[in-house]
DNA sequence: TTTTGAGTTGTTCGA
DNA sequence: GTCGAACAACTCAAA
């Protein structure tokens, strides 16, 4: 291979130099590399980032591009025009990728590389960001699994997932192609939380790795019995840097077994199948493209959503009166981030306590969570919702309060995100309102005012979700 | 080939 | 206070 042999390494959800498939393969041909990062707002429409993605997406690519000896080049635009030209540009002799799941971007991705092959460049693709390649896994009969259990133990378990690959000892950056840069300025979000260090998140490899031994050493001991524990620093936190691929599965995976010294020690083998669900959401959106916006079951089709923006208003703003739904609310405003067992129970608040739309939470979730992934979220709102594929039972209805009382035992986390509730005794830090008024003085609380009474009966509300299922599943026989 | 039993995350009610 | 049953319907794989 000669020296003049360029090859683009076109990066997206894999913003890493470790056990990167596409860049190990392109260092190994020889040619020397033009990394390049193309934001395809255009062809992504809907699912093009939201804020909070944003704010991530600009700190890891500065970390990315400081991995690359600031070569790494960033332009915006449709993806096809944009690859298609630049190989025209600098001649390149090959393109590499990491091969994604979201439908626009898979149905795109084939485009280019029939494109690229017209015009006699190859592109070579892989699978860097999922430990069983979802395309691969099926059922005896060769149709994708619509169960979790039998896709993990049958479907993935039998399959060994690689060994990660090395940083590329023999990178050889292209030096010579001189681009235009973008300006980064437009990425900039219009969240809160943007301003301060607080949330402490430290997007890129570096910190991806950080966050991976800081949970190692702390967390993971007692993940299996705390990992639904909102109040305490039990979980791994690694679903940004999962998404954004600043860490493979792959490396996540055997650091956890190498830690543990035994994939079936409680807390290793507990991640390891969250890991697991991971790549069910993946196997769901690949095989199901219409997961963000179909419910799976056709049945929920005719399911009564109300429209109550009053309530919605509510529940985004975590003001709905039930201590541990506002203050997950509350959590992903200065954060980005919630709790996975709070997102269930705000999900499940939304969706059956105040019937609202499950899309109407996909969506705000999607603006707000520095981990949006189009798998994880949709096939989790459809989860809660009871719509999807192996969703919870509908009459699956949370209690906030014993939600709470149960996971937040002594309300330390009610307490964090609402601030007006400080004081309350952990009797009633739960459920403000059964509170005898010289408590409320004592704790300077006056509902209503300081913190809002409950927007909705419990009972009442269940008993309508309920209700409401009833008549869907009537109406189908 | 058919049957059978199990399946992430819960709540309420009544004994 | 504790405990088991009921709350649907369907997928999947083992028997």
């Amino acid at each position: 291979m000669s020296e003049t042999q360029k090859a683009i390494v076109w990066f997206r959800q894999d913003l890493r130099v470790g056990d990167n498939p596409a860049l190990h393969a392109a260092a190994r041909s020889g040619a020397s590399i033009l990394p390049v990062f193309v934001h395809d707002d255009e062809d992504a429409g809907e699912w093009a980032p939201g804020s909070a993605s944003r704010w991530w997406l600009r700190k890891s690519l500065s970390e990315l591009n400081a991995s690359l000896d600031g070569a790494l080049h960033i332009l915006r635009g449709p993806a096809a025009k944009i690859i298609v030209q630049l190989v025209k540009d600098v001649d390149a002799s090959a393109v590499y990728w990491n091969r994604c799941i979201e439908p626009w971007r898979k149905a795109r991705d084939a485009e280019i590389k029939q494109a690229l092959l017209d015009s006699g460049v190859p592109a070579h693709t892989f699978n860097g960001s999922y430990l069983y390649d979802p395309a691969v896994v099926a059922k005896q009969d060769g149709t994708p699994y619509r169960v979790f259990t039998p896709f993990y133990r049958n479907g993935c378990q039998e399959l060994s997932p690689r060994e990660p690959l090395p940083a590329p000892p023999d990178l050889r950056i292209d030096t010579i192609s001189r681009l235009e840069r973008l300006d980064e300025k437009p990425l900039l979000p219009a969240f809160p939380w943007f301003e301060s260090e607080e949330h402490g998140w430290q997007p890129g490899e570096d910190g991806a790795r950080a966050a991976l031994s800081s949970f190692l050493e702390s967390g993971f001991e007692n993940y299996a019995e705390d990992r639904d524990r909102p109040d305490l620093d039990a979980v791994s936190r690694l679903s940004p840097h999962l998404h954004f691929g600043e860490i493979s599965p792959h490396q996540v995976r055997q650091a956890v077994i190498e830690h543990a010294g035994d994939p079936e020690q409680a807390s290793a083998d507990k991640f390891l199948s969250e890991l697991g669900w991971r790549e069910f959401s993946a196997h769901l959106l690949y095989h199901w493209p219409e997961l963000p916006h179909d419910n799976l079951q056709k049945k929920f089709d005719r399911f009564p959503w109300t429209d109550d923006e009053d309530a919605r208003k509510a529940w985004q703003d975590g003001v709905t009166g039930y201590p541990i739904v506002d203050a997950g609310m509350r959590q992903l405003w200065r954060t980005g981030y919630m709790h996975n067992r709070v997102r269930m129970v705000v999900a499940s608040f939304l969706v059956k306590n105040l019937l609202q739309d499950w899309r109407f939470g996909a969506a705000f979730f999607w603006n707000g969570l520095l981990d949006a992934d189009l798998a994880n979220n949709s096939a989790s709102w459809q989860w809660v919702a009871g719509s999807g594929a192996d969703a919870a039972p509908y009459f699956r209805i949370f209690n906030p309060v014993t939600q709470g009382q149960k996971f937040d035992p002594n309300g330390n986390y009610v307490r964090r995100y609402i601030p007006e509730l400080a004081r309350m005794p952990d009797k009633f830090v739960h459920c403000p309102w059964d509170a005898p008024d010289h408590v409320l003085d004592a704790a300077g609380v006056r509902l209503g005012k300081d913190y809002p009474r409950p927007i909705v009966d419990l009972k009442e509300s269940r008993t309508r979700a309920l209700d409401a299922y009833n008549e869907l599943t009537q109406r189908a026989s």
